[in-house]
RNA sequence: GCCCCCAUGGUCUAGUGGUCAGGACGCCUCCCUUUCACGGAGGAGAUCGCCGGUUCGAGCCCGGCUGGGGGUACCA
């Protein structure tokens, strides 16, 4: 089994892009390849760089770098497709020479005005002429028709399709043509891409006619939406691979994230290695109804890997996301309470460079009614703690909470704005251990004198 | 316009002719350290897009319609 997966180095690698590699990594790391061929299928990395106007060397490399972060590695390749232009000069030459495919100067309007002469459901249809763009000839009758992996039968009335163009006037090929010229030359066996190439499939199709070739398979995965439904774009926030490594997302959560998006893997589990999904990988099981991104499960789901993470893992990832370091004790009692990387810092910040103010959150909390005198209690007992570690912090202040027939939140609020400068932190009884009887002496007394 | 694809709670899905349509995210209530998150116990939320048909019986099969989407470039 061989893969690819080409992406056009027009723009950053969006999250349909990444959920494309990732299916046609998943396939070949699976035991669809392994049954076949008894080892594993290879990917291919191809880069559609047929459009010079739009793409650029820092995409390839963006592109490459997010690939790499989602651990998406692959066997051959990155292929520049312009480097194959002698090939396709070659290919274009025999479909011209055998009758295939035609010179026509034909532009939109002209094929607007055939459209009106003939129906709007007759596809256009040239006549040879000296020079001008290359159209490739399609038969007048019949139907192009292919299984399709996940939608099965697809069809197309070849009265109804236009001749495309394959090529420029200046002799440059076209995506059609490129694509399943090189699909042919790499030897690729199944093609597993987007839906909005499904329309494209019987162009290619006739292509590999013309040559006498054999197709591969084709398999078209449902579109990715935004929670308003249209095509997600950057207008929805986090649309490409980088923004959500920016915004704190694992990669192993984001793969795992848009397989669950598409394929129903299992009936109650939803958390995979990228092994495991490898070896559940079904093309047939992929749906064929798109489907809306919904960070907030990302979130969830992402809280789930980080938590799985083991500690000093975790700790190295939150290091190199943060740029601070000696970080461990404080993701230690962390890591309960967070779903991103990026929920760290806001959460646990104060440990290291002290409190954030939150001046509502100080004035409702230290100023409620009986607050300071509750806080004057914590800090003497504290002060006169001996063992000063979690069980006994949380022993003192259950003794104040009692003491006082107070609920727990009315004693360990105050303390918790007074020391973190704000209502949110990590355990409170833990976080009091790992600050330490001076510091949090201190900061009591600085919210108590504020 | 034309060609094509799709249709189960707000979202992702299970379900392939016969249990009260199951699970997850989110939401609500309660508990756990009145936040955040995790975990636990409950709950609300779906006339399975609509109309016909086939069948003793349909979310599952067939047809039509509606809605959404993709394509319709000398882009990919």
């Amino acid at each position: 089994m061989r893969v690819r997966f080409p992406p056009s180095p027009t723009g950053a690698l969006h999250i349909g892009g990444a959920r494309t590699a990732l299916y046609n990594w998943l396939l070949a790391h699976g035991p669809a390849a392994q049954a076949e061929a008894g080892r594993r299928g290879t990917l291919v990395l191809r880069i559609e760089d047929t459009d010079r106007e739009r793409s650029t060397e820092a995409n390839v490399a963006q592109i490459i770098d997010a690939l790499s972060w989602l651990g998406l590695d692959w066997d051959e390749g990155p292929i520049s497709q312009i480097a194959n232009t002698p090939r396709h000069r070659m290919a274009l030459a025999q479909l011209l020479a055998d009758g295939h495919a035609y010179h026509s100067t034909a532009d939109a309007e002209v094929v607007r005005a055939y459209k009106e002469r003939h129906g709007a459901d007759r596809g256009f249809r040239g006549t040879p002429e000296a020079d001008g763009a290359v159209r490739l000839r399609v038969p007048d009758e019949g139907v192009t028709s292919f299984v399709d992996l996940v939608r099965g039968e697809l069809s197309f009335p070849n009265a109804s399709m236009d001749d495309p163009i394959i090529a420029r006037a200046d002799g440059s090929v076209l995506y059609n043509f490129a694509v399943a010229v090189d699909d042919l030359d790499e030897g690729i066996t199944h093609v597993v891409r987007g839906e909005d190439h499904i329309s494209n499939t019987p162009k290619q199709l006739l292509v590999f006619k013309a040559l006498g070739a054999e197709p591969p398979l084709y398999a078209h995965l449902p579109m990715l939406l935004g929670p308003d439904g249209k095509k997600l774009s950057k207008r929805h926030g986090a649309a490409s691979v980088q923004e959500l490594r920016e915004r704190g997302y694992l990669p192993e959560a984001v793969n795992n994230y848009i397989a669950l998006l598409g394929t129903g893997f299992a009936p109650d589990e939803e958390f995979f290695t990228m092994d495991e999904m490898a070896q559940r990988f079904r093309l047939e099981r992929v749906s064929r109804s798109p489907a809306v991104f919904d960070e907030q499960k990302l979130r969830h789901i992402n809280g789930m890997h980080l938590r799985a993470l083991p500690p000093e893992e975790l700790t190295r990832r939150l290091e190199a996301f943060t740029g601070r370091s000696g970080l461990g004790a404080a993701v230690e009692i962390s890591r309960e309470k967070i779903q991103t990387l990026a929920d760290f810092w806001p959460l646990a910040g104060f440990i290291f460079d002290g409190p954030r103010d939150d001046p509502a959150a100080f004035a409702k909390v230290v100023g409620a009614e009986g607050a300071r005198d509750v806080l004057g209690e914590v800090r003497r007992r504290l002060a006169a703690l001996e063992r000063f570690d979690a069980a006994a912090v949380e022993r003192e202040l259950r003794a104040v909470v009692d003491a006082r027939g107070l609920k727990p939140g009315q004693v360990f609020q105050p303390l918790r704005v007074a020391i973190a400068g704000r209502t949110v932190s990590p355990g409170i009884f833990e976080t009091v251990a790992l600050l330490g009887r001076e510091r949090t002496v201190a900061l009591i007394d600085r919210a108590l004198s504020s």
